[in-house]
DNA sequence: TAGATTGTTAATCGATTAACAATC
DNA sequence: TAGATTGTTAATCGATTAACAATC
């Protein structure tokens, strides 16, 4: 009944806010930590120290989606492990495409965690007529050109964008117009898509930039104190 | 007196929020653009519709550090541009080493919009003896064994975690008992560590996963729709 | 000067935390 | 039954938005 309860309120397209939602895969990986160490019950307090979360939190997240615990006992692991694969589409099989195989684009074709979270990597493109026809990962690339129809003949979720940045752009336009749902954008430049579209953007000079910035914070509050 | 008023607020350490922090490099992105584009002045109006932000929280944000707007004739671009390179440390030219000379961490190495930030690669690591010597972008990869000698010679601000999983928690109190106070972590593996130290983390996994939600989210909002 | 737009204060909104009745 | 711990409601905290006096 706890799972009527959870489908009833999904159904009900409660929104749930984008904090909750990045935090699931964090709480996927510590209950698949606790599976692995063949722990079988977990209680918000417990989890809430190995964390850094509070227990409040904890519960309030997972009461989003009906509740997954027992009063008096706490969380079965199974149970909740199982639940946040379906949460997460783990059991959905995403494939997924990648659109330039540079440097970055090649080490996501090879990247191993990504392949455990049911995600398939089933396509690498690229522009250049040198790199088209080469090996990636057991796949060849592909030419862009041959995008909308490897689309049309595969199912394909997610395309992951790794092109140079005057070329994101024109490229997230294409995959869209073939009918792709998930862009995931590595480029450093925002993407205006379609209502029906999800973008998931991965900064990496935003992300280092933030690092420099709180090293200076930290350094100069350092100083500040010997004052 | 714009600039001395900032001033005062960053030495009072006015707690500046994570959100406003990572913004920052996505103004710093967008003031750019319009430098390129030869726009000398913005008003936060303009530019709050570019950036899909309120006017208001661009105000709001900027003053955090003093404010860099005359009233009536909003923010020129070159200035602004100026006092983000100054917070954001683009000026400081920080030194970073990679440790883990595998697909992402050379990737890392090569990747070009990096070292625009004012950012230097000078040190590439492993642990892997096949791998050791060989050359990544312009450097030979060394020994992991070198670490804390190569750190005393030579100033490096940032450690690049992109290490098998098992690895990243002996890796990280290595680099950091060596004396680096930044880490860039790309496990996915929450750090714990010294208070001194800055992490960022970039969880690829959870990235894709979050995706994998929300394009789940959308196909049974669109599923409901029909009903 | 009149119009525009800032920096900042106040109001609102949303997310986190605390408290507790329900119940295993 | 008594103790533990949930799910949920209420309180608090923080971030975003609105409003406006200051001023270019």
């Amino acid at each position: 009944m706890i799972n009527d309860k959870g489908k009833e309120k999904m159904n009900n397209k409660k929104n749930i806010s984008d904090a909750v939602i990045r935090r699931l895969p964090r709480y996927y990986r510590y209950i698949g930590e606790l599976k692995k160490n063949n722990i079988h019950r977990i209680s918000s307090k417990e989890l809430s120290e190995k964390m850094s979360i509070t227990a409040s939190q904890i519960r309030q997240d997972f009461s989003c989606f009906g509740g997954f615990g027992q009063q008096g006992l706490g969380y079965r692991v199974d149970y909740l492990y199982d639940e946040l694969n379906k949460i997460l589409g783990t059991d959905k099989g995403f494939n997924i495409i990648i659109i330039g195989a540079g440097n970055l684009g090649r080490a996501l074709a090879n990247y191993e965690r990504i392949k455990n979270r049911g995600i398939k990597i089933i396509g690498v493109f690229d522009k250049n007529p040198n790199v088209i026809g080469t090996e990636v990962c057991g796949l060849t690339v592909l030419s862009i050109e041959n995008i909308c129809e490897f689309v049309n003949n595969n199912k394909v979720d997610i395309a992951t964008l790794t092109v140079p940045r005057d070329q994101v752009k024109p490229m997230a336009d294409l995959v869209v117009g073939c009918g792709i749902k998930g862009l995931w954008n590595f480029s450093a430049k925002e993407l205006v898509v379609p209502e029906h579209v999800v973008v998931e953007n991965v900064h990496l000079s935003d992300s280092i930039m933030v690092l420099g910035y709180k090293i200076i914070q930290k350094a100069e509050g350092a100083q500040n104190e010997k004052l």
